[in-house]
DNA sequence: AATGCGAAGGTCAGGAATGGTCAGACGGAG
DNA sequence: CTCCGTCTGACCATTCCTGACCTTCGCATT
């Protein structure tokens, strides 16, 4: 049985569909509205349906003509394999990790051979002298600039 | 939705555009009736988006014959502004001083209007839930990005 | 020169319009 | 019965916009 936020899901990858550009934005109390629910499920849509593991990026503002846009990162089968390897990244990973996964998008053609360089180097520095949950800022990071790059050869 | 801080912004820029000088002079009372809001309207699109954060610097004068000088600041070399603004993240940033760097890259033409929203979604969605150094770890995360766009426009 | 007045612009508290968060109710599957 | 995915409502945070009141400046009058 369609649950209300499968219906709610439903609509939103239709619209994406239709934008052509793989963006969308929605005003939280009309979409609510239209669908006769609370605001609050419009969050729990895009938190358990349009999260970074299933290739989306939420952007949002609050405040007199606020918005919540949602960008669909991710199309072709380059996209998949990248996005199927973001989302294993996690909550932490090891310096090791972050090695293997850039070894395997450098195969790939995803990164360049100085891509992979900064980035590795980036992570270092940024890192370095942390002494708290070291492996989870390492995810945070490797996340962040891999769906930079993602985005990119989307354009 | 575009607010009418927003179009008034808008507006004020393409008049700098005109200008070829990136100066513009406008009188507060005058411009406010032509939007059809309250002068102080005004003074809140000059204080958001018309600040030193974003490049710009305001100039006044009360009494008769009063005005408001708007001057953009230079930036004659993309690649020096952008390193510097990357050294002036410094070891933590609040949101809104991640925004004013983005739109500040985003007017020189550094990054895309996607781009900008792609990383703010990324930094939103990497410091949710995080109780503890959010500004820090929002630091690194627009470093290591900036850092792997700076690197592309050098290849 | 001193004073007074009108014409700018500045400040700030607060209301309205958005979106975010979280504890807990609810209900179906095991 | 217990667990887990849904869904809601109360309360919070942010952004926009206005109106009342304040400050500054030029100029005419005295």
């Amino acid at each position: 049985m369609a649950t209300l936020a499968d219906i709610i899901e439903d609509y939103i990858k239709r619209q994406l569909q239709k934008s052509h550009n793989s963006i969308v934005v929605i005003n939280r109390a009309q979409l609510a509205d239209s669908f006769e629910c609370a605001p609050s499920q419009i969050n729990y849509v895009l938190e358990t349906r349009f999260n970074k593991e299933r290739g989306y990026i939420i952007e949002s503002r609050r405040g007199g003509g606020g918005y919540i846009r949602i960008v669909k990162i991710r199309s072709d089968d380059i996209d998949k394999t990248v996005g199927k390897l973001i989302g294993r990244i996690g909550n932490s990973i090891s310096p090791k990790g972050v090695d293997n996964i850039l070894v395997v998008l450098h195969d790939m053609g995803f990164l360049s051979t100085k891509n992979v360089q900064l980035i590795r180097g980036v992570i270092q520095q940024e890192t370095a002298g942390v002494v708290q949950g070291e492996d989870m800022l390492r995810a945070k990071l490797l996340r962040a600039m891999l769906c930079l790059k993602l985005q990119e050869i989307n354009d």
